[in-house]
DNA sequence: TGAGCACAACATAGATACAAGTCATGTCCG
DNA sequence: CGGACATGACTTGTATCTATGTTGTGCTCA
């Protein structure tokens, strides 16, 4: 508002992500592109300790936490020439970023017209809940079926400590990445990479649902600990049609919320 | 064998990929990059029957049907340079299809080396049977629940009959991309995109599995039929344990006849 | 003979340049 | 006044060029 007459080179869309906080991109959730297993390229991976893949890897990361986070809303039409500039970079690096946000379903590439931010649209809501359960639950009978459940919950129950300690008010982008984590430790545990790839690509769709949803959610912060614990609990007791009956529940509460306007 | 001393500047492995097949990619399978939906970009989406995005998509199509029918097996290493001269283009569109061919985890990237060609591994197919069985199962018990698996059924049956009409001996490429589409109808029918996708990508690991079995694998196109025609009927009766069961055994049977050396 | 090192060959990373398509605006003609 | 059309701004598609990193080879020196 106080920037009336303020104009740039940098379309509006774009101003608001400075490129001040270039080196250390924050990291804004799984950020690993690729589905794969560990290196073993050929011979000498080299370091394995590498600074990272740079141009590329950081565009994909500033535009994907900026989606997720809402910064940039569905219906968006960036360009890549924008992006460039306002990250001092060529256009190069930056292709690479959108086409893989492409792939991951983010962004959607129109032929020479620009890079449409995906909507949220409440159909995708519901198929990203369906999925959730589906191989969430799917991933606690197998942990409970190989005699795994206590050592899994556990670790849940880690995280989930972790998640109680946070200062309630603020810190919510933290207690996102500690839901995250919770939910990741389970599917992760059942030992399918691919599952737990996709599945991660399910969370990345869901917290851009949250943060997307125009108004202000209600906190539920307090009910995801009560049903968090309540989900180590069923998975201690290897109580599989339970831990499926209370997850339902509990991915539902949240998409719930973002339903009720 | 026969060309030992044949040394072009082409190397061996890209050898084998004349650039005289160009104009039409023969559609390896499932060669949709996006998990998207419809378009509706803007406004005018101008024709939607557009020439389709060129060279960066036909490189995708081209290197990925011979990821998956076995001319580029596991641990080849490629480089964006070889295949640009073989198909006469530059490195750019060679590099966006690499790009996705990594995100799809067909290639890896090493970062000044070059493109791995990822190994099938033993635990990658278990990690596709798992996860294919898991998928399928679940859409079966949706349409189910849903009244309509005497439709699907019917679809999935004349997709079934194609497939026995085909030449028994010949048509081994016809005959997998209707299995593909056997399968593809079912999870489709459940309604799920994000789903319906993971699948495809599955199908398509599959299918480089089967492949890639040095040796001649067993012939199991009689069974595959029978088990399909089971599969319809179990649906039609909507009989979901059924089906999982009969389906463990289908997808299972195909794992294991690769496995069997 | 063998370990260490300089260097050429090669691969990608990123920047830049140019070609081509799309859309919105404004003008001209009926 | 209204519609066809030329035009220019804007965008991506592709090619090319430079910089940099990686690898293996062969030479040097102990």
């Amino acid at each position: 508002m106080t920037c009336i007459y303020v104009v740039l080179n940098t379309p509006a869309k774009l101003r608001n992500m400075s490129t001040s906080d270039r080196s250390h991109p924050p990291a804004p959730a799984s950020t690993s592109p690729a589905p794969g297993r560990e290196p073993a390229p050929r011979q000498s991976p080299s370091g394995e300790s590498a600074p990272a893949r740079p141009a590329g890897e950081r565009v994909y990361a500033w535009v994907k936490e900026r989606i997720l986070d809402g910064r940039l809303p569905g219906g968006e039409l960036l360009s890549e020439g924008d992006a460039a500039t306002a990250l001092d970079l060529s256009r190069t690096p930056v292709r690479e970023a959108f086409l893989r946000l492409e792939v991951e379903g983010l962004l959607r590439l129109y032929p020479k017209r620009g890079a449409l931010v995906v909507p949220v649209s409440p159909d995708e809501a519901d198929e990203v809940t369906e999925a959730r359960i589906l191989l969430e639950s799917h991933a606690a009978e197998r942990v409970i079926e190989r005699g795994e459940a206590a050592d899994v919950a556990a670790r849940m129950r880690a995280v989930l400590d972790r998640q109680r300690a946070l200062d309630v008010p603020a810190d919510r982008a933290r207690f996102s990445t500690l839901d995250r984590e919770f939910h990741a430790t389970l599917v992760d545990a059942a030992g399918n990479g691919l599952i737990s790839h996709f599945y991660s690509g399910l969370h990345d769709r869901q917290v851009r649902m949250a943060t997307s949803a125009l108004r202000r959610v209600p906190d539920r912060r307090t009910e995801i600990l009560a049903e968090h614990d309540t989900l180590c609990t069923l998975l201690e007791h290897g109580d599989a049609a339970g831990f499926r009956a209370t997850l339902t529940t509990h991915i539902n509460g949240t998409h719930g919320a973002l339903l009720d306007s």
